[in-house]
Formats: C-alpha cells, sequence, structure tokens
DNA sequence: TTCTGTATAAACATTG
DNA sequence: GCAATGTTTATACAGA
C-alpha cells in the first residue's frame, strides 16, 4: 500500500506545485517530499496521532481508511493538474501576446479559481480522512460502551470514567471543529446550504485552507494526548478484546456514531450555522428531540442542542437505546429487503413471458430500437411483437410483448405534443397502457396510439386472442374515457381499421364473426419507418447478405410456424421463431428500404396475400380450415423475396382484382 | 414535392 | 325496417 502510494505520489510529483497537494506528503508518512508546510505537519501529525494510539485501538484500523484516502488525493490533484497553467506557460503566452489584456486577466481569474477549487478539493480528502478518523473515534466509544454494557458491574468505575474522558474527549475535537467550520464560514471559504447541514463532517469542511488544517490537526492530536494521558491510569478496557475493532461494517453504528458526534460539533458551533439550518438535525423536527422515547420539545434549535449534548450524550442509557435502535433499523431494513424482493419476483412474474422470447433476438431489436426511437415510435410494436405469436410455452399477454422495447418511447414522451395523433402513436402500447391504464381509463386523454394498434391490443388482451366488433367496442370504452363520446366517429374508424388493415382477420365461428390478429401483417405495416436509419440497413444487410445462418434459421423457423394467427395457436420453437420474426422484420425494413416501390410488385407477396385474405375474408371457415389459407401464407414467407406491402393498396388493389 | 400511413367521414352492402 | 356489422372510397394531415 505504501508503495503504491509512493507511486502515485512520485508519478504525480507536478501536482506538489499545487497547494492543494498537501495531502500527499500524508500518504507516505514521514517519506521525503516537496510538498508546502501544511504537507509535513499533516503528516507528521497523523504519524504522530498514530504513535500516541493504543496499538490495538481504533486509530489504528483509522489509518486503514486514511490511507486509501491519501491515496486519492494525487490522482485528483494529477487529474486536474493539465488544466493549471504553470508560470512559464503564462510567461510565454504573455510573450507571444496571444491574448488581449482582457483575456488575459480572464485567464488568470480562471486559474485562480481553479487553484482554489483544487485547494477545497484536497482539503476535502483531509478531511474526509479526519472524519473517518473522528468516527472511528466515536465508534471505539460506542464499541467500548456496548462491550463494557453488560459487565458494568465489574467495571463501572472504570467505565465511567473512560467515559468521561471519551466525552470530554468528543467535545474537545468537536469544539475545534466547530470553531474552524465558524471561522472558514466567516471568511466565506465554507459555504452551508439550508439543509446541507446534515452533511458528513468532509462535506462541511471542505473549504478549509492549510493553516486552519493544520491548526486543528494540531488541536486534534493534542486533545487525544490529552485523553491519552487521562485514560493512561485506567486502561482496564485494553482487557477486552478491542484489538481489532472491525471498520465500520455495520452502517447502522457508524451511522450513529457519526450522527452523535458529527451533528453535534455541526450545532453547536454557533449561532451562524445555526442560522442557515436551524431545524436539519435529524434528531430534531418541528421542535421536538426525536431521540428514541425523548420527544422533549424545544423552543429553539440551541436549547435542543443543549438537551442533546446533556441527556443524550454518550453514557449507558444513550448506549442501550442506540443499539435497539440499532436492531429496529436493522428489523426494517431485513422487511424493506423482504418486499423488495417480493415485488422483484411479482415483476419478474409478469415481466418474464416478455424477456424470455427476446433474448435471441436482442441484438435486432436493439438496433431497431435505436432506430425507431430516432424516427418513429410507431415502429416499435412489430419489433416487440415477432416472438408472440411464435412462443407456444408462453401464452401471449399484452404486457409481456413489448415492455422491454417500450418504455423510452412512451406515450408521454412523444405522443400528446404531437399536432395529430397519427401514425406515430403506432408504438408499443401494451406497456404503456398497462403503466397507465388507470390514467387512460379515467381521463379523457385520447391514447397516443392509432387504432390498428388499438385494436390489436384489445385482441391480444382477450383470453382466445380473438373478439367480436362488440367486444372490441367495449374495450375501447371500458379502457379509454376518450372513447366513451363520440361512439359513431371511433366506431366507424375501428370498422374502418379491421376491414382495411389485412393485419385483422375476420373468423367465422359458431358464435359469429371475430376478429384477429395477423402478427406477421401487423409488423408489415412497419417498414417504412426504418428505412431511414443506416444503422438498421447495415444490420439488415449483414443478415441477408452475409448472415445465411440467420435466413435459414428464419425461414426453417417460418417453415415450421405454418400458423401466424393467434386463434390458431403457434407452433414452432419459440426462440427460432422469435429470431425469425425479428429476421423478418428487419429484411422488411430492408426490403423497403432498397425496392420502396417496388414493394407492389414484389413476386413473393402480391398472390399470396390475397389469396390468404380472400380465404379468410371470403369464405367462411371452420377453425380447422385456417391451416389451408395460413399454410398459403407461409409458403409466401418461404420467399427469399420477403414480402412487404401496405395494407390499403395492397388489399384493396386484389380484393378489387379478385 | 411526392409518397406513405393514419384519421375521419361517408356511402353502401350485408346480416340478423 | 332497423341496427349492427363490414367494405369501400374520399379527403386531409403529418412526417420522411
Amino acid at each position: 500500500m505504501m508503495q503504491e502510494s509512493g507511486t502515485e505520489a512520485t508519478s504525480n510529483g507536478p501536482a506538489s506545485q499545487n497547494g492543494g497537494a498537501s495531502m500527499e506528503g500524508g500518504s507516505r508518512e514521514g517519506r521525503p517530499k516537496s510538498a508546502t508546510p501544511s504537507v509535513e505537519v499533516t503528516a507528521a501529525d497523523l504519524l504522530h496521532l498514530q504513535q500516541h494510539q493504543v496499538e490495538q485501538s481504533p486509530f489504528h484500523t483509522c489509518l486503514h481508511f486514511i490511507k486509501p484516502c491519501q491515496q486519492q488525493v494525487p490522482v485528483s490533484v494529477a487529474m486536474m493538474t493539465p488544466q493549471v497553467i504553470t508560470p512559464q506557460q503564462m510567461q510565454q503566452i504573455l510573450q507571444q501576446q496571444v491574448l488581449s489584456p482582457q483575456q488575459l486577466q480572464v485567464l488568470l481569474q480562471q486559474q485562480q479559481a481553479l487553484m482554489l477549487q483544487q485547494q477545497r478539493t484536497n482539503l476535502k480528502f483531509i478531511f474526509t480522512c479526519l472524519h473517518w478518523l473522528l468516527c472511528l473515534y466515536i465508534l471505539y466509544a460506542c464499541l467500548l460502551m456496548v462491550f463494557l454494557f453488560v459487565p458494568l458491574s465489574h467495571h463501572q468505575q472504570q467505565v465511567s470514567a473512560q467515559q468521561l474522558a471519551f466525552q470530554q474527549q468528543l467535545l474537545q475535537v468537536q469544539q475545534v471543529q466547530q470553531q474552524h467550520l465558524l471561522n472558514l464560514q466567516r471568511q466565506g471559504l465554507l459555504t452551508i446550504q439550508p439543509g446541507q447541514t446534515g452533511l458528513p463532517l468532509h462535506s462541511l469542511t471542505q473549504g478549509m485552507i492549510p493553516a486552519e488544517l493544520q491548526q486543528l490537526w494540531k488541536e486534534v492530536t493534542n486533545a487525544h494526548v490529552k485523553e491519552e494521558h487521562n485514560n493512561s491510569s485506567n486502561n482496564g478496557h485494553r482487557g477486552l478484546d478491542l484489538s481489532s475493532p472491525a471498520p465500520p461494517k455495520n452502517p447502522l453504528l457508524n451511522q450513529h456514531a457519526s450522527t452523535n458526534g458529527q451533528y453535534m460539533s455541526h450545532k453547536r458551533e454557533g449561532s451562524t450555522l445555526e442560522e442557515h439550518s436551524p431545524h436539519s438535525h435529524p434528531l430534531y423536527g418541528h421542535g421536538v428531540c426525536k431521540w428514541p422515547g425523548c420527544e422533549a420539545v424545544f423552543d429553539d434549535f440551541q436549547s435542543f442542542l443543549k438537551h442533546l449534548n446533556n441527556e443524550h450524550a454518550l453514557d449507558d442509557r444513550s448506549t442501550a437505546q442506540c443499539r435497539v435502535q440499532m436492531q429496529v433499523v436493522q428489523q426494517l431494513e431485513l422487511q424493506l429487503a423482504k418486499d423488495k424482493e417480493r415485488l422483484q419476483a411479482m415483476m419478474t412474474h409478469l415481466h418474464v413471458k416478455s424477456t424470455e422470447p427476446k433474448a435471441t433476438p436482442q441484438p435486432l431489436n436493439l438496433v431497431s430500437n435505436v432506430t425507431l426511437s430516432k424516427s418513429a415510435p410507431e415502429a416499435s410494436p412489430p419489433l416487440s411483437l415477432p416472438q408472440t405469436p411464435t412462443t407456444p410455452t408462453a401464452p401471449l399477454t399484452p404486457l409481456s410483448q413489448t415492455h422491454s422495447v417500450i418504455t423510452a418511447n412512451s406515450l408521454h414522451s412523444v405522443g400528446p405534443m404531437r399536432r395529430r395523433y397519427s401514425e406515430k402513436y403506432n408504438m408499443p402500447i401494451s406497456p404503456d397502457i398497462s403503466q397507465n391504464k388507470e390514467f387512460y381509463m379515467n381521463a379523457d386523454v385520447r391514447p397516443p396510439f392509432t387504432y390498428a394498434s388499438l385494436i390489436r391490443q384489445a385482441i391480444l388482451e382477450s383470453p382466445e386472442k380473438q373478439l367480436t366488433l362488440n367486444e372490441i367496442y367495449n374495450w375501447f370504452t371500458r379502457m379509454f374515457a376518450y372513447f366513451r363520446r363520440n361512439a359513431a366517429t371511433w366506431k366507424n374508424a375501428v370498422r374502418h381499421n379491421l376491414s382495411l388493415h389485412k393485419c385483422f382477420v375476420r373468423v367465422e365461428n359458431v358464435k359469429g364473426a371475430v376478429w384477429t390478429v395477423d402478427e406477421i401483417e401487423f409488423q408489415k405495416r412497419r417498414p417504412q419507418k426504418i428505412s431511414g436509419s443506416p444503422a438498421l440497413v447495415k444490420n439488415i444487410q449483414t443478415s441477408l447478405g452475409y448472415g445465411p445462418t440467420l435466413s435459414a434459421a428464419f425461414q426453417a423457423s417460418m417453415a415450421e410456424n405454418n400458423i401466424p394467427l393467434y386463434t390458431t395457436a403457434s407452433i414452432g420453437s419459440p426462440t427460432l421463431n422469435s429470431l425469425a420474426n425479428a429476421i423478418r422484420e428487419e429484411m422488411n425494413g430492408a426490403m423497403d428500404h432498397g425496392n420502396s416501390n417496388g414493394s407492389d410488385s414484389s413476386p413473393g407477396r402480391s398472390p399470396l396475400p390475397a389469396m390468404h385474405h380472400i380465404s379468410v375474408k371470403e369464405e367462411p371457415l371452420d377453425p380447422e380450415d385456417h391451416e389451408g389459407p395460413l399454410s398459403l401464407v407461409t409458403t409466401a414467407n418461404h420467399s427469399p423475396d420477403f414480402d412487404h406491402h401496405r395494407d390499403y393498396d395492397d388489399d384493396q388493389g386484389h380484393d378489387d382484382m379478385l
């Protein structure tokens, strides 16, 4: 550790020219150095402090904390050093007359500010170490009390003397800190914001200058020497196994120790601080002492501080209460952990279906997501959908379909600002709806999704993935307050969309006609949106041209998944199908990108969708009969030229012809 | 400017 | 005849 520190210090030697490198020497513990006098004093004081500690005292452990802190200092200084212009550089600038006097003035001011900042940063490290030292010191006292609490009858006299000594020690340290803090504040070097007084000591003392730090260190060490001297005659506690007082493994204890020391010190330092933060003490609120079981009322903060120091000083009762509070907090934390675990399990349960199928096509999805988030939120749903129709083991749930894709493109970030709810809102709606269900149900706000997306969502939310028109209506009115008015308009739109988009397949059954979703067809509506993404196009091209394995996998999966409809259940490997669908989406996008208008004449597309369309829509089919026309669709998908078409022109054109 | 996707409105046909 | 359902057409808007 020493070597590392020394190495760092050496490598960052130039940093010592900045006044803020004062901790550097301390890290070497007496090594020769070229730091400021305050550095030597600090190092000497640290060493002096260490020497005065009982060998097995907490200070011994404390120094282990200090060392890492010290090691950080040179690093931070080194990081800042390049920003500081050396006098030589400044002279060069002046000689070259590169800068105007005004610029030079500004530059000088910046340099001064930078230097000051560096000094403060370094002092912050110093006081971080000091903070740890004090914390451990207090911890030491607390631990001592804890250990002595049980065998109190045997050592009561000794303990009392030690308690007194510790309290005096603490008070001295606190007073010194407060005095310096007050001085710093008066000098404008330290600013304490309201509500900031609860910060740790190092936060409050980051503005100290080396001279004050030096004085503080001297006083601290003198106080410690005094305490050492006082305790020299009655060190019976050393018989206890405090040789290795663990570093504050228990944050609660540490925190409490800090509280008992720091806050007292902060508050007692003077009126200035209190004016800035009169009610910031965690043990003081609404004029009441919040010490467990106390609830004493005070008119002012000063009275509270006196009460805190008098009534809740480091004694047996306070220690015991501290232990109880520790247990309370531990129980609460335990309970919190359990509840968190429960929440995680719930979320996992609800979302596992979405995460599982997405694992395989993730790269594609990632690319697509980036593209879509940039270009069009509408494109997101198809990306998230491929998995759903092809996952036999995981029944499609709307919540799961798009959850991992969406949230960034959630409605509120895109939708409501639009002047019109157009295709931009054809985004993955499941998560949004699930997350804002209450909102949509109660607020008369139009959901930022297309009719097609909403219809699809309604259908997919149904247990059998099929709904009658009236059920779709009901879903709209049930889920969205917006659709509880102007029924004629939006119902007409729903019907229009159902007929218009061939992704919605009408199926006649015993009860009448129901509507289902052809997910693949739905996904085909997306392509144009990704055409603008070079990254995605590149990715797709890779899949097409350089990824025969992927293409083969896709085609194989398509062969397996010859039933794209939800109503007929999905067949095939979820993983493979997920991948295949994802690839398919990308391919669709790529094809659209590279063959924009040629899609209508695509050989792989034209006849089959038309046949599919005819078969399903013109001929009343039994559920068993779906495999006929659907298999045709599958055959079409086997074509290397993956079809892509618009619902409008395509369907209408072919339907009209046929 | 063109193309594309969507929303809206309306007309018309079919069906129960 | 009527309402619900389904289809088709036309138009407008927005974005790429």
